[in-house]
RNA sequence: UCCUCAAUAGCUCAGCAGGUAGAGCAUGCGGCUGUUAACCGCAGGGUCGUAGGUUCGAGUCCUACUUGGGGAGCCA
C-alpha cells in the first residue's frame, strides 16, 4: 500500500500530475485488446470513474498473460499518467508494469454487458462492483455523514436506543420474536402456554420497531436528540418500499410543536440532499443520467421551494373536489390510501406535502389530542414517486389524557409506567418524526425498490448472505 | 395475506396454431497498431423452475408447489 495512489487523486489531480509516474492498485471492470496492445478500465473502488490503462507488448514483459485475463482480476499497475485531451476519459496511464494480485475466471458472474437488478440481488456480495451499485453505496454512506452532520451541528445528542426490546407498545407493526427458548420443546405455564419467564430475559422479548419512546425519555433530559439505527419488522409486506430490516432515522425535541417539527423535518431532508449533492457528484450525475432523468430537476425544485403544509380536513375536501375517480372512497374519517397520497403529492401540490392532525381513531396512542378532541397532532411528509418519507407527531404531553388514551385503546397501564413517568416529572410539550432512511435514499437517488438501496436486504422469505 | 405477471444457454431474451430448442452478449481459439458495451472469423455450451396430468407426441395446454417481478393492505 505504501506507494499506492488512489484513483480519486488521479482525477483531481491529473492536469498538475501529467508526465509522473504512479502506483495503483484495482480490479479490471473491462479489458479488451489487439495483438500488441490493449486497454483496461480499473476501478480501485475509492472513485465511481474508472482509470483507462493502456498496455503495450514492448512496454511491459508478461503481455500475453495481462491480455488473457479475465474481468474481476485484481492488478497492481506502475505507470505514467498521459492526458489524453480529445478522448473519453481525461487521462490514462501508460503502464510500464503490471502485477497480477488475483486472477479472476470466465466464470466471474459480472460481465461487461448491462444485468438486470434482479440479477444482481442473488450476488449481492458481488454487486457493489457495479457502476449503479457502486454510486448507490456510496451515496447511502455520504448521506448517512450528512444525517449526522445535520443534527451534531444543531447541538442534537444521538442517543443509541436499544435493538432487544421488551416494549410490544408501540403498535407500529409485527415483532421479531428474541429468545434462547428451545422450539421444540419450550417450557409451559400452567395454562399450557409458553413460559417466558424462564426465557433468556426472563420475558418476552424481540427487535425494535421503533426507539421513539426510549428517545422520548432522552429528549427529557437533553432537549435535542435523535437516533439512528436499525428497525426491524415482522410483516409480511411485498412491496418495492418495504423491508424486513431497515434504517430509521427518529428525531425528538422538547419545547416544540408540530410546526416546529414540520420546520425540522423540512429543514434536514433539504440539507441531506444538499450535501449529497456536493459530496458525490459524479455518483449523483450517473443517477441523473442512467437511472431517473428528471432527478436533478427534482431534487433542485425540493430545495428551492417550500414544502406545502395541508390539513387531514382540507386534503379530504381537495380529494373530493378532484372528481378523480378513487378505488377507495374518500370521506372524513378514512385513512388516506396510497392513491389518495399519490394524488396529493403528485399531481395537487406536485413537490413534498405536510399532511397534518388526523383523526384520532387512525393513529398512534402517543399522538396529541388536538382541542377539536376529534384529531391529533400527527404529520406525514408525502413526496412524490415514493409516498410517505416522514410520520411524526407532536407528543400527548398530558398525563390524564395519555392515561385514557391507553385505556381507550385496550393497553395495558402498567406497561406504560416508565413512559408516563416522563408526563409526571417535568413534563413538557415535545415531538418528534421517524424518516426512513432507505425511502429517503430511493427519493435521492431515483432507485425504485428498496432492495436495491440496502446492501444486504432482508425481505419475507429471503435472507441470504 | 390478497390480486396479477413471469421462470428457456453464464447473462438478456425469441420460440407464432402442441411435432424433442435459437439469437445477441459472455466464454475458448485465431486475426487486427488507439480501443471506449471495440471489431472480424470459428467453436463449445441447454434433462426449457419442481412434481403430477391431458395427448401418439408438451418449452408450448391443465393442476399444485417453489422462486422472482409488479400492485394492494400495513407502514418508514
Amino acid at each position: 500500500m505504501g506507494n499506492r495512489t488512489e484513483v480519486k487523486q488521479l482525477f483531481r489531480n491529473y492536469k498538475e500530475w501529467a508526465g509522473e509516474e504512479f502506483q495503483i492498485m484495482g480490479w479490471i471492470r473491462t479489458i479488451r485488446s489487439s495483438s500488441v496492445f490493449g486497454f483496461i478500465e480499473l476501478n480501485d473502488g475509492s472513485f465511481f470513474q474508472n482509470v483507462q490503462i493502456v498496455f503495450e507488448e514492448d512496454k511491459i514483459d508478461n503481455f500475453k498473460d495481462i491480455a488473457k485475463l479475465n474481468v474481476g482480476s485484481s492488478v497492481c499497475v506502475i505507470g505514467v499518467l498521459e492526458v489524453t485531451p480529445n478522448a473519453k476519459q481525461p487521462f490514462e496511464i501508460k503502464a510500464k508494469e503490471i502485477e497480477v494480485e488475483g486472477e479472476s475466471s470466465p466464470l466471474y458472474p459480472l460481465q461487461k454487458k448491462r444485468h438486470s437488478f434482479e440479477y444482481l440481488r442473488t450476488i449481492a456480495h458481488l454487486r457493489p462492483r457495479t457502476n449503479t451499485f457502486s454510486a448507490v453505496f456510496r451515496v447511502r454512506s455520504v448521506m448517512a455523514h450528512a444525517i449526522h452532520t445535520f443534527f451534531q451541528e444543531r447541538g442534537f445528542v444521538y442517543v443509541h436506543t436499544p435493538i432487544i426490546t421488551g416494549n410490544d407498545c408501540e403498535g407500529a407493526g409485527e415483532m421479531f420474536r428474541v429468545t434462547t427458548l428451545d422450539p421444540t420443546d419450550p417450557p409451559k405455564d400452567q395454562q399450557g402456554n409458553v413460559d417466558f419467564s424462564k426465557d433468556f430475559f426472563g420475558t418476552m422479548t424481540g427487535l425494535t420497531v421503533s426507539g421513539q419512546l426510549n428517545a422520548e425519555a432522552y429528549c427529557m433530559a437533553f432537549g435535542k436528540v435523535y437516533t439512528f439505527g436499525p428497525t426491524f419488522r415482522a410483516e409480511n409486506s411485498h412491496t418495492a418500499r418495504h423491508a424486513s430490516e431497515f434504517w430509521m432515522v427518529e428525531p425528538e425535541i422538547a419545547f416544540a410543536d408540530i410546526n416546529d417539527d414540520m420546520a425540522l423535518g423540512e429543514d434536514m431532508l433539504k440539507f441531506i440532499i444538499q450535501y449529497v449533492l456536493d459530496h458525490a457528484p459524479e455518483e449523483m450525475e450517473f443517477f441523473n443520467n442512467f437511472i431517473d432523468k428528471g432527478l436533478f430537476e427534482r431534487l433542485d425544485n425540493v430545495l428551492e421551494s417550500k414544502f406545502d403544509r395541508i390539513t387531514y380536513t382540507d386534503a379530504i375536501n381537495i380529494l373530493q373536489a378532484s372528481k378523480k375517480e378513487f378505488e377507495n372512497p374518500v370521506f372524513w374519517g378514512c385513512d388516506l390510501q396510497t392513491e389518495h397520497e399519490r394524488f396529493l403529492a403528485e399531481e395537487y401540490c406536485k413537490k413534498p406535502v405536510f399532511v397534518i392532525n388526523y383523526p384520532k381513531e387512525i393513529k398512534a396512542f402517543y399522538m396529541r389530542l388536538n382541542d377539536d378532541g376529534k384529531t391529533v397532532a400527527a404529520m406525514d411528509l408525502l413526496v412524490p414517486g415514493v409516498g410517505e418519507i416522514i410520520g411524526g407527531s407532536q407528543r400527548e404531553e398530558r398525563l390524564d389524557i395519555l392515561e385514557d388514551t391507553i385505556l381507550r385503546l385496550g393497553m395495558d397501564l402498567k406497561e406504560y409506567e416508565w413512559y408516563n413517568d416522563l408526563r409526571r416529572y417535568g413534563s413538557v410539550k415535545h415531538c418528534g418524526f421517524g424518516l426512513g432512511f432507505e425511502r429517503a435514499l430511493m427519493y435521492m437517488t431515483g432507485m425504485t425498490n428498496i432492495r436495491d438501496v440496502i446492501p444486504y436486504p432482508r425481505t419475507p422469505k429471503s435472507a441470504d448472505f
